[in-house]
DNA sequence: CACTCTATCTAAAACGTTTTAGTATCGCAT
DNA sequence: ATGCGATACTAAAACGTTTTAGATAGAGTG
């Protein structure tokens, strides 16, 4: 506390606590403190025959150095896993984006000796702490990100401690890592041309938030597409696809009130989309007649509420393949190439399609 | 091959090869074989400086006694965990039943040493075969297990074992173990009550698939509440509440238009809801004026997406917590007291709701 | 025969932890 | 002095695996 590090005298030349790339383990701390493992351990786990000073000397040290125990080291000892397993169905129901995502990534994973553990988060809990838990504890050998942004601070702290990797979406940084993520651009393009053909002009998009990468993706996918089928794009004002519903139709009867010659939308979710469409129908506007809409989704939602919405299927089980084949390849070779890719979607127009017999 | 355990003297009295409650390892293959704990392991390995003889010897034995090697063990020697972790935001959007049950569950786990494993099996699969993985490389502590059948065939594998588990569902022997279920009787009466209370009388039933205890449930807390509020039960034929859209379509226009004076569906998911209530519509019938709509739903589809049926939510995360809460207890204590619970739901019935301000 | 080579196997160490059995030290009653 | 019982610590074993550095033996070579 008194000096920092400016003369050398007062300080008896400790040796270095611990050696640039060495992970704490009890044997460390015996030898920093001077004490044998097995009272380090029992110091740590609180045993009674263990002085308050010593305790208190040990705890302190650990603090210190951050020592986490090997969980591997405590498993094969005692014999406990630590771990709780749940068994789930593959079923190709209406699964969430999540559900989906885990399950195939889970699925991927199949065959190798690795499993799939699953860390949730609270939305306004620090980032990086279960990174840093999972790292410290050495409890996986690879992560696989979702929701990352374009500077997402989780993804710099990987790659400078050259931790195995992968993300779903991209990041400024996409280049020096492996990933995977949808084509938006394409997306929108799609979107804005299927609209097109189908005569409209004045195209209403609800846009995703910005703060992550395929928001900007769909942006410029939608502004070059617009020009050149000659279309109209309008921004809606005060909400975003993952907004509450009462504000997208806050916003979207707004919208359809100030400009009355919309005669599209395109939302980036399928939740959004069926906000919207509800919204424009209660305004005496009927989908197919008066205007047409386009989404995407990864569920069949949209396909299964509306069928006359247009809709783009997100491919969620490729991304989980293709996430759960780039972290093994991340472990095997943290050096090595990254595998990362765009998945181009494809759209079949019901305009092309065989008619159907309905 | 040749002969059983008829008589004694053909065999050199062989120490019994795996005493009761052992656990295969190297070293009970090294005494079995004869060979040295080093070679029996570079054998399973392929290793090229053992002769193929030998290999062919340490396989046939291990097959024979089924050794699957301790995880903890070679991710102690190796430093690797076989882990790959899903970092997964517990956002409270659209998720599913699945993905929210899984957060949950993890959740619960949170502050524990314990952490989630998900093991997803395709339909199709053996049942059993994840289970008996699991436990044979006993790579779990506990496990949850969901979508349980009254006599389901991993429960009676559990118990036999005497492995910590907890069910999601009820068996019929819900009083040897621990499990956690959704009161589907009150369920059904809640359901009726809130129907009648409308005056309707007929009520189609959208039944869930029987194999599951829960099925069961509704069906008499149906048939009870029917008789006490003097409403006619017509059970869907052909389909059941997880059918595929265009079968549950299909059922329900048949016995609308064969049984007229329905005023009435209850349905036991959401999915059949919207499904049913599309149908009906399609048909000319007006909800809320011709007719009511009452379905559960564990994530708000139904409610997002036709206000006006009726819903009743099912927790899932509370599920999840009970579930956790439940394994970690096994654990703890495999012959003590089963936690479990019915989750009785609580219905608002929105004509005694405050006016809304729409 | 001695020497080297190769093929096959083994002993032992190591990973990090927890636990068992024990040692040393001291105060205190005999 | 001797024995006894705490108290506070430690040495060593064990968990199951993989890997390193030999060991053994037989074959071929000079």
């Amino acid at each position: 506390m008194t000096g920092e590090d400016e003369h050398e005298k007062t300080a008896p030349v400790t040796t270095p606590l611990l050696s640039p790339g060495e992970r704490p383990t009890l044997k460390t701390m015996s030898r920093i403190t001077g004490l044998a493992i097995a009272t380090v351990s029992r110091a740590l786990s609180d045993a009674p025959d263990i002085s308050v000073e010593t305790k208190r000397r040990v705890r302190e040290c650990a603090d210190h150095i951050g020592y986490q125990p090997n969980r591997a080291g405590q498993r094969l000892r005692t014999g406990k896993t630590h771990v709780v397993s749940l068994l789930m169905p593959t079923e190709p129901d209406i699964m969430s984006h999540t559900a989906q995502l885990i399950s195939s990534i889970a699925s991927g994973l199949h065959g190798t000796p690795y499993h799939l553990v699953v860390t949730p988060y609270a939305p306004n809990e620090d980032l990086m702490r279960p990174l840093r838990h999972m790292i410290g504890t050495r409890s996986a050998d690879a992560v696989i990100l979702n929701q990352t942004m374009p500077k997402d601070p989780r993804v710099a702290y990987l790659m400078e401690r050259g931790f195995p990797f992968a993300t779903h979406g991209r990041t400024i940084w996409a280049d020096q890592h492996a990933w995977f993520d949808f084509d938006n651009r394409r997306f929108a393009e799609l979107g804005i041309a299927a609209l097109a053909r189908r005569g409209r002009r004045h195209v209403l998009i609800v846009a995703p938030p910005l703060d992550q990468l395929y928001g900007q993706d769909i942006l410029e996918g939608i502004t070059k597409a617009c020009q050149i089928h000659g279309m109209t794009p309008l921004w809606l004002k005060g909400a975003t696809s993952d907004s509450a519903s009462k504000v997208i139709e806050t916003a979207v009867s707004a919208a359809l009130e100030e400009t009355p010659e919309i005669d599209a939308i395109l939302c980036s979710s399928p939740m959004s989309a069926i906000t919207a469409i509800d919204t424009a129908e209660q305004l005496g506007r009927v989908i197919g007649r008066d205007f047409d809409a386009f989404a995407k989704e990864a569920t069949p939602l949209l396909t299964r509420f509306r069928r006359e919405a247009l809709t783009l299927h997100e491919d969620v089980a490729k991304a989980g393949k293709a996430l759960a084949c780039a972290a093994l390849q991340a472990i095997e070779d943290p050096k090595g190439p990254r595998m990362s890719g765009l998945d181009i979607p494809h759209y079949q127009d019901p305009l092309d399609a065989p008619s159907p017999d309905l």
